[in-house]
DNA sequence: TCGTATCGAAACTAACCCGTTTCGCAAAAG
DNA sequence: CTTTTGCGAAACGGGTTAGTTTCGATACGA
């Protein structure tokens, strides 16, 4: 799981001009905002190395395609960290959504909207996604949830994974159906009308026998 | 806003052959099949009109190009009408949900999914598939909403619009970023965990003054 | 019967993109 | 200096697509 690109292992004679890792970065740089402006689908080789100031030979000595650049760069895009610790539940879970959903980051929403049409077809991509902007907000939000729990601000919260997919999701499905960004007040309302409510004992799942399927609804197959 | 295909508003005398009907109807369900199997962006005439077993010619006849076609047969593409009356809230958002997130009609699923690659680019595609999948649902979820509230087996729901949003977005969400289509399992949970206990009136949403804004949450902007 | 418009099929132009290769130059090592 | 590799730029061959046009056959009206 650690292998890297394929580099000479031993330092053997290396004659020859070095590269030059300004390009790898110019490269990668490009294709993320290439990425952005016309979609995965659209995206060309050729555009990226022209934006970076490269030539393709440069590009495709790097990297065998376009898959392997794209996720390469989305991979590399990581978002600064955040541990949010406001004292309230609430407090954490503006900061940590309005975060995780890029509010203020339009360039992290645009890169995330462009790779939707690869993500379709192209599971390699959907792995590298998953894992850049899924795994570690879940891991986030269960802190959050965690620490709130041992504040005893709420009760133990069971499905902590559902509940930390519902606003990226619902911000996902505005983008791509009405091309609106993320924007505060439809986070927020999420968070008021839907989050927190569900946080208060009362709301807690009763376990109702389900009559569909005929057995109990106990643990959560979210994403 | 009545506008249909520029046909000729005069009677006016025509010679020739007349359009075969059943041709548009093969080419908009040849262009359907396509959209499920490839997605739009990688949708071509020639594969539409090869499937359908008529000329390109022909296409380009009825429709300027691939948008107009793929608008045109989409629009067309009317779910059966659902009227759930089963006596339960619960029961009807059941029968509700599970019909209109298709899960058992892969194919509306499949072309669902399809159009997503388009949907980022163009904004005509997106107002489509807003007209289409999103506008009537709202409708029967409010008219489900309602009937419950007379029943008097809930409080008064503000915020269905929302609450009608979230099965959806999480079921797209799961099929974008995961592959997994939409399951009966995971609809149920999110019903059982999420919707049916914000309709508790303990779970209302309080109003909390809003620090991050400044003013009250008190209407949802959602899609 | 004659003119016209449709049909499926195929050819065609023009554009685009991919991945490779070539070219002239720059840099690093021997 | 010579060799070897990286660099940007450009060109190339092969493939795909859009949209148009042509062709022979077919259907409809006058």
């Amino acid at each position: 799981m650690t292998s890297q690109v394929v580099q000479a292992e031993e330092t053997v004679h290396t004659p020859g001009r070095k590269r030059d890792a300004s390009r790898d970065d110019a490269l990668r740089q490009a294709a993320l905002e290439v990425l952005a402006e016309v979609g995965y689908d659209r995206l060309t080789i050729d555009a990226v190395a022209a934006r970076a100031g490269a030539g393709k030979a440069t590009c495709y000595r790097r990297w065998a395609g376009k898959a392997e650049l794209v996720v390469d760069a989305v991979g590399r895009m990581k978002a600064a960290p955040v541990q949010p610790n406001t004292g309230t539940l609430r407090g954490d879970l503006v900061e940590l959504t309005c975060h995780f959903n890029d509010v203020d980051d339009t360039f992290r929403t645009d890169v995330q909207a462009g790779l939707v049409s690869g993500l379709v077809h192209d599971a390699k991509l959907r792995a590298a996604f998953a894992e850049l902007f899924i795994a570690p907000r879940k891991a986030v939000y269960r802190a959050v949830f965690d620490r709130a729990i041992e504040r005893g601000e709420i009760a133990p919260v069971p499905n902590y994974e559902l509940l930390s997919d519902i606003v990226p999701s619902m911000v996902f499905h505005r983008l791509i159906l009405t091309g609106r960004p993320p924007d505060p007040a439809f986070i927020l309302t999420i968070l008021d009308q839907i989050i927190l409510p569900l946080t208060k004992p009362c709301a807690q799942s009763e376990a109702a026998p389900n009559p569909h399927t005929g057995h109990t609804q106990t643990r959560t197959t979210s994403s």
